[in-house]
RNA sequence: GAGGGCGUAGCUCAGCUGGUAGAGCAACGGCCUUUUAAGCCGUUGGUCCUGGGUUCGAGUCCCAGCGCCCUCACCA
């Protein structure tokens, strides 16, 4: 039985005919394997003008169909490009009848000889038209394509088409993610995958989504970061680690935010937070070099400005550039909290110079900027500075004033650790909902000794979204999470 | 979670202070062998997001709900 009713509307049943008509004529409409075929933009490339001989077999999706009679031209899309396919009735009589069965939509494959039209367009003459597969709902409009954003997230798999400067943008982000591990693993970084779920949520304070094992009968929790458990591999002797992956946090959504992100961290042993400032200089600018136009990029209003040396500013003088008070006034810091209408009162001093912080000094950090040695009391694995005890060894990357980048001076002391996470579990009030949990085993992997190391994350999504010139994190997220609809 | 905006044909969009639904593309029929969003002639196509209400009359006004977008909050 077919799932067809009375509801289909008039232009799916006009396609459904087609398609029961595809099938007289003996023809699968749903095709199958294909061999040997050629990208649109690799015959591009290949083409000649000099020459008769050249043939060409080409699959991919009708994106435009003109019918001039016995003529048709057809502009056919897959993921390099588009080509275009002439379609004579003197050369395909015999497929003729296929041919006027064809839709916008419908995914063939064309084999024939290249060649130029009267205007110079490239052309497959083609001499035979594979059925591939029958679209039977109708395409969005060829010249807007699909416009409606929340189609667009609900059905990439239309968006991808009819938009191709999505394509790009994901093709772009495939490709940076390559270059990054290409990067990292010629560098000799190990790339490993670590658990996503997990019975303790640690290595960052976030709330986490929980899940449940019913053989084990344990709850588990989506991981908000790596962090704990590439730094066991740290202890294992793995000296240079990077992973790729998602993280989870339970948090609202927001241009800037995903509940599922991807993040990357890199361990180095004895390594530092400077290696790891240059590391992540090095690594962005030739992600800057190998797939975008020039050093300067646009991002929404902002220009900003990726040629090398990066700005690397201290947070204590970020603060008196933009606030206008010292971090050590406690005073002054208070008073400024108060004229920027942020509730002081019954927050910590650490806290009220962070609230500050964010509201005067990530506005202005548009060229990457690394803001480096943060009040020890906000970074409980990070180690402290050895010249200034209140300040720990940490930078975080601000470009586009987006966070994109976060590192540290690992702490290594497996003591200090421990009264960090204890201080930090004390401090957790209830409302909060931020689980704060001591991983003793972590305790125990630190106690075996780890080496002096440097650790980054980088923020990929974001990162991407810089690159691409995309104000949206869903625009580089291939399926954003939605609502369902009803 | 709070505030603001949006939701009309398959798609892209008009629709004024309330008067009975429009265009382009697509589709269908016709003409056309070098088009480029092909062109020309003709035709079809609507639970105006959902549910209530006000009104002689609601796409339009009011209330509630659903979804998306923006800003803010939590955060990366």
């Amino acid at each position: 039985m077919t799932e067809q009713n009375q509801d289909i509307d008039k232009l799916q049943q006009q396609r459904q005919d087609k398609l029961a008509k595809i099938k007289q004529l003996s023809i699968d409409p749903y095709g199958s394997r294909l061999d040997d075929i050629e990208s649109a933009s690799a015959v591009r490339a290949k083409f000649d003008s000099t020459r008769q001989d050249q043939t060409a077999l080409c699959a991919g999706r009708i994106v435009l169909f003109r019918d001039i009679g016995k003529l048709i031209f057809i502009t056919l899309r897959d993921s390099s490009g588009t080509i275009q396919l002439g379609l004579s009735r003197k050369l395909l009589e015999s497929q003729w009848d296929l041919i006027k069965l064809l839709d916008l939509g419908d995914v063939i494959g064309a084999e024939g000889t290249l060649g130029l039209t009267k205007t110079g367009e490239l052309t497959i003459w083609t001499t035979k038209v594979i059925m591939l597969s029958k679209c039977v709902l109708q395409p969005p409009e060829k010249f807007h394509g699909l416009a409606d954003i929340e189609l667009r997230y609900r059905q990439r798999y239309v968006d991808l088409w009819a938009n191709p400067e999505v394509m790009d943008r994901f093709k772009k982000r495939i490709a940076m993610v390559a270059t990054i591990r290409n990067f990292l693993q010629a560098k000799g970084f190990f790339e490993v995958e670590t658990p996503m779920m997990q019975s303790l949520a640690g290595g960052a304070a976030a709330k986490p989504f929980i899940t449940h094992h019913n053989a084990l009968d344990i709850d588990l929790y989506l991981r908000i970061a790596p962090e704990l458990f590439l730094k066991r591999l740290l202890v294992g002797g793995m000296e240079k680690v990077f992973e790729v992956n998602r993280n989870f946090r339970n948090e609202g959504l927001s241009p800037r935010h995903n509940p599922e992100f991807t993040m990357m961290e890199i361990y180095q042993a004895y390594a530092d937070y400077n290696i790891m400032m240059d590391l992540s200089e090095e690594m962005i600018c030739l992600l800057v070099e190998k797939h975008c136009e020039g050093t300067t990029l646009q991002y929404g209003e902002m220009r900003i400005d990726y040629s090398r040396p990066w700005r690397r500013a201290s947070y204590r003088d970020l603060v008196k550039e933009y606030a206008g008070c010292d971090i050590q006034d406690i005073a002054a810091i208070r008073s400024k909290a108060k004229s920027l209408g942020i509730e002081e009162a019954k927050l910590d001093d650490d806290i009220v110079v962070n609230e500050v912080f964010e509201a005067t000094v990530e506005k202005n950090l548009i060229n990457p900027t690394f803001v480096i040695d943060y009040p020890a009391r906000l970074c409980p694995l990070t180690k402290r500075s050895k010249t200034n005890p209140d300040y720990a060894e940490r930078f975080e990357l601000y470009i586009g004033a987006m966070e994109v980048a976060n590192a540290y001076t690992e702490l290594n002391d497996p003591q200090v650790q421990y009264d960090n996470f204890v201080s930090q579990i004390k401090g957790s009030n209830e409302d909060e909902n931020t689980f704060r949990n001591l991983d003793e085993d972590f305790i125990n992997a630190l106690k075996y000794g780890m080496p002096p190391a440097g650790g980054l994350g980088v923020g990929i999504d974001r990162l991407v979204m810089l690159l691409t010139g995309a104000t949206s994190i869903k625009d580089v997220i291939l399926f954003p999470l939605l609502k369902p609809e009803k």
